[in-house]
DNA sequence: TCAAACCCTTACGTCAACGTCAGAGTTGAC
DNA sequence: GTCAACTCTGACGTTGACGTAAGGGTTTGA
């Protein structure tokens, strides 16, 4: 009910924690991974991965002399925050790349404010844009967290009314039918 | 960047709250609504309505002797049911299903259960399985929560770092460059 | 009663996010 | 050096959730 993982349609598999139920591939330290690893590492397609590239969200580190890519662990980071932002809070890729383009800029806002060179306004000023950016993120979860959390709010509510329901059916034991079911809405 | 809300792609527009910007359409009280009033209503088009219903997700509760649909509070409430399932958990329209079978199955239940013929033990029976199917969707709302409250929690600490970098700024006022940037990750 | 506004079904179109296949090149172990 | 396994670049296919347009009925206010 919740979504077959395998499968690429509706919600987008986990890819942050395990890979498929199959070879786990115990993840190697620091070394760059060809497509085929950093896809089932990661628990997506090859084909996903060079569509990612094509719009210009992941581009692996380097390549080989031959032209076959190899991907770093802030490659695979990079991708399994696609798969976040996609699963988590429904956007989709061109939003996507929005988000990540701010994720460039506070890194190289981080950059600029760890140079000497950089002034004291200056970097209070880059401060400052990072933060917008991330504020601006904040909200768009937070309305997000909001609507869940009144959804599972009515859920509780039911539940709660379900569970009054089978204490009083509990308390009525061996006496047949009583008068005692409420009409709780 | 948290998605157009005319658009139909990407994620599924409000449709809970007001309908579009013109026209807030002070809603009838019990009447029952043509398919282009409940579309406007409900913010989504008529094209989405008829959809679901040929999907059996909402059929609308009666129609004309023309043969033109009829839609009452019930079929609204459902269809915005059906948006948020989407919007909010990224279910898709089979996954759907299963939940408004599942509402369906529970408001059989109910009836049953405030049947005087239903005995004791029949009663108990049928709470339980409402039970069970509300907490089967508890547990699905709440793993997509955690997901988010992990979500949200990261980009706080995103912004806690900045706003500290800003007052470490703003207390280094007018002496130019000191060495308090800290390294903060 | 009659025309404008609305609705019906049928059917083809669209768009994102990949899936899949072909034909050719690359790599690495032996 | 060679061969199996892997990867490359096109390019066309697929699927879900509708959009859109055609051709024809239905409703309703004047």
């Amino acid at each position: 009910m919740t979504g077959r993982s395998p499968g690429p349609r509706s919600q987008a598999p986990p890819a942050g924690g395990a890979a498929a139920d199959v070879t786990p591939v115990t993840r190697p330290p620091g070394e760059l991974l060809s497509i085929g690893a950093a896809a089932q590492l990661l628990g997506i397609s090859e084909r996903a991965l060079r569509y990612y590239q094509q719009l210009g969200l992941v581009t692996p580190c380097g390549t080989t002399p031959g032209g076959m890519r190899r991907y770093s662990d802030e490659d695979l980071a990079r991708v399994a925050r696609i798969r976040e932002l996609q699963s988590l809070l429904g956007l989709n890729l061109d939003e996507i790349a929005v988000v990540l383009r701010n994720d460039d800029r506070a890194a190289e806002i981080k950059q600029l404010y760890h140079d000497e060179r950089t002034g004291a306004d200056k970097r209070t000023e880059l401060v400052r844009e990072s933060l917008r950016m991330q504020e601006q993120l904040r909200a768009t979860v937070e309305a997000k967290r909001a609507s869940l959390d009144q959804f599972l709010a009515s859920v509780d509510e039911r539940i709660a009314r379900l569970e009054g329901a089978l204490e009083r059916e509990a308390g009525s034991t061996s006496r047949a039918t009583d008068r005692t079911h409420q009409q709780t809405g």
